[in-house]
Formats: C-alpha cells, sequence, structure tokens
DNA sequence: GTCCCGCCTTGATCGAAGTCCAGCCGGGAT
DNA sequence: ATCCCGGCTGGACTTCGATCAAGGCGGGAC
C-alpha cells in the first residue's frame, strides 16, 4: 500500500490518532482491493470477515425490504469504515455493501485487530468512537428524514458535499443521482424538482457539476430560515 | 439494588453473558434513581457521567431542531442502556434524555467501566455488540420511516409490543400515544387515525388499552401482506 | 456515422399525511 | 359536585411527494 493511500486510511477514526507504528502493524500487508461499480463486497447477512476501510470511490449499504425494494441505509466514501463490529462480533451483517463507483476497499482481519485488542484497550475506545460516529449519523438522517421537507433535505446534503468552504462553491455530485435520492429518501423526480427549486437560491445545475452562487444561502435554506 | 433489579440489569446487552462477580463489580453500590414523568436526565451537549440502564419505566431521547420542535430519536425501557459510547468516551451527548413515564434509571460510573476494560478486554467486545445493536434498531426504524405508510408503521409496533405471543393479545400502551406518535415519526392526528384503521383488522383501542384479535394478521399488516 | 439504452428531467394526476379546528372524555384541583 | 386542562378523536382542507407517462440527452456498441 502507499502512501497516499495510507494517508487515506489515517483519516479514519479508529486510525487518526493512533500511534503510526500501531497503525501499519494492524493494517499489515493487506492492500487495498478493486472494485467495479456495481461489484457486490458482501450482502444482506454474510458473516463478514473484515473491517472494511474505503480508500478511493464510494460503497453503498442497502437492504431489501420483503417486497423486493432496497432501500440505501448509508453511502460511505474515502476514509470511512464499515462492519466494524459486525466483523469484530462475527455477526452477520445487517446490510448489504456494494461499489456505487469505481472504488478501492481495504479490507482489515479482523483476528488481526482482536489480537491487538487485548494488547492495547485504547484501540476498543477508538472503535467505540467510530461505532458512536456511525450511530449519531444515522441520527441525524432520522432526524431529517422525520419531517423535513426534500429541498431542505437537498440543501443539507450539498452543504454536507461543499464542507467548510465559503462564498461560491464549484462541485460534482460523487455518484448517480438516482442514489443520492435514494439515499435521501426520495424518487429521483423529486429530487430533480427540489434542484430545480434550488436555483431561485443561486444554484446551478448541469450533468454532475453543480455551481453554488453562495454557499451560505443554501445554509439558510438547509437550516429552514429561507423557504 | 435488589434481586429484580439487578435481574433487569442482566438482560441487558453489556451484562446478559457476563461473569455474575463481575457484573455486581462494575455496578458498584449504585442504586437505580428515581425520576418523575418529564424529569431530565442530561440535556443534548451535556457532558454524560455515566452509563445509563432503564430498570423501570420509558427513558426518551430527543433532539432539539433548530426551530424549536424537537424530534423523538428513540425510547428505551426495562433492560435497555443508553449513552454508553458517550459517557466511555467523554463526549457530548448527541440527545437529551428525558423520563417519558416515572422511571428508575440506574447510571453507572463510567470511570469504573473503563478501568475494569483494561483488566477484560471482553467487556469491549459486549460494549460494542450493545453500540452495535442500537445501530441495527436504528437503522430499522430509517428504513420504516423512509416509506412505509403510517398504517403498517403503527401495525409494526404494536407487534414490536407484543413480542412473540401468539393469537389474541391484550396489550397496554406504555406511554402517551403523541409520544408514541413522534416516536413513529407521524403526527398525533396520523396516529389516531391509523389505529383507527386497524380496527379492521381486529384491533380495538379503549383508552390505553388495546385488544389484538389475531397477532398474526397484524404481522401481515406490518410486512405489507395485507391492505 | 446510427441506434439504443440509461439516466435524467418535466408535466399531469392522485393519494397519503400534515395542519387547523372543534368537540369529547377523564382526572385532578378546588 | 363543578370546572379546567391535557390528551385524544375525527372532520375539512391543503400540500407535498409518489406514480404514471412522455420526451431529451449523452455515451457506448456496432
Amino acid at each position: 500500500m502507499d502512501a497516499a493511500d495510507f494517508a487515506v486510511v489515517r483519516r479514519n477514526m479508529l486510525f487518526r490518532d493512533l500511534d503510526e507504528a500501531l497503525a501499519r502493524d494492524i493494517v499489515g500487508d493487506r492492500s487495498p482491493r478493486a472494485y467495479a461499480k456495481g461489484q457486490v463486497l458482501f450482502l444482506q447477512g454474510d458473516r463478514v470477515d473484515g473491517l472494511h476501510l474505503v480508500v478511493s470511490g464510494w460503497v453503498k449499504l442497502y437492504r431489501a425490504t420483503e417486497d423486493g425494494v432496497d432501500t440505501v441505509v448509508a453511502i460511505h466514501g474515502p476514509g470511512q469504515s464499515f462492519g466494524e463490529a459486525a466483523a469484530l462480533l462475527g455477526a452477520p451483517a445487517h446490510a448489504g455493501a456494494e461499489a456505487a463507483t469505481e472504488a478501492r476497499v481495504l479490507t482489515i482481519d479482523a483476528e488481526r485487530v482482536r489480537a491487538r485488542l487485548t494488547a492495547d484497550p485504547d484501540i476498543a475506545f477508538r472503535m467505540l468512537a467510530s461505532a458512536s460516529m456511525h450511530l449519531r449519523v444515522m441520527v441525524e438522517e432520522l432526524e431529517r428524514l422525520k419531517s423535513l421537507p426534500a429541498t431542505r433535505r437537498i440543501a443539507g446534503f450539498l452543504v454536507e458535499l461543499a464542507g467548510d468552504a465559503r462564498g461560491a462553491v464549484e462541485l460534482e455530485f460523487p455518484y448517480e443521482k438516482t442514489l443520492i435520492a435514494g439515499r435521501l429518501g426520495m424518487t429521483p423526480e423529486s429530487f430533480s424538482r427540489g434542484l430545480a427549486k434550488l436555483r431561485e437560491h443561486g444554484v446551478g445545475v448541469e450533468r454532475e457539476r453543480v455551481s453554488i452562487d453562495r454557499i451560505e444561502t443554501l445554509r439558510a435554506v438547509a437550516r429552514g430560515d429561507l423557504a
């Protein structure tokens, strides 16, 4: 694994403030594996063999409901990990994972982590922190979905993408709009209409390119201060 | 703390398969504290002093959105714990906690758990399991909210309350309908109408008493097999 | 090049749930 | 007992988003 990849790994909660040597030791000689778009990492109910950490690209987690429709539960990008708890506990995955774009994902051997864990309980704290963060994100998502109108949810998504940028922002959608719509809990049609409505707040969309005149305006929309 | 209370504690994920002596040791000499309905355990953003475990009654976790409305994130009953990760990490709570009914809650000192954790890494696994379960519940809730019609969500709630009972079931709502409605992500009015619609599937409601002719029928409704 | 297929957009319609409102009922206080 | 008050129910109306349906556009296969 090269230095650039390792830098991404270190952005993850689990490894962020971990001792460099220990971090390398845990990763071992594993290298990220490349997945084609649409390729399945594991299915819902599968026993997960290790912790997954996205190095590049995006991976979607989804659950199949009885009637065949699947709902997107989360989408993870570079530096984000998933399936930690399931892997460590040897429990079946409660969601399936599939590459949403071309992606490279590092799989870290659960057994190896477990071994290091008994040696250094601090690792356990990090894993808890990681799980806790997932929980927080989930809760926020839930809160958003509970009542916010589509336009606000979309504005929120764009704001998240923009990070802490100021003023005019140019960015591009990381994956298909259909998928974004699913993640935001709406149909592609509603997503499209919502984006159209955001035009009056200085948002321009052309294919996957998005230009935002003033990100602050959008933040206001996301907060609900602006219609 | 008496034996009955301790039995409830042991139903919790964290303590379920833990060695009896160790479990008692972790709890220490703490006793459950009684809270009146509406009393606040901690506020969103507070530093949490310990793990909370509900012994009796119900505690709601809620988040205040900017516009003053709060959304109910989760409601925990006997044997369920919350705030584990926050307490252990010393992070601020991402939700506030308030007694939804009269409730008794055991607060377990985080420092004490942390100390035991270095001694027995197995505890870390249990905490992860606990966090992971919370996550799963959250994910399922999210999935439900994403698309299911009100009636199905209500049916699902009743089924959950009924546990694995069969045939005719009598039960009562654990807390106000308004609160249940909030948890299910709908208004009290919608909840009321939804319950009314369930009458045609053999559900009778009188104040907080609910009588279900055949729980299996309700399971079918929750699954979507029945309109 | 042309054709086709997915993805996206837009329009029209419909239904489910939210809002606003009025009335009911039961419990607690006086 | 009577009066409130809070929680619940149900009606009327409205609004948001899903569904159905019809194109547009671009990219890949040939």
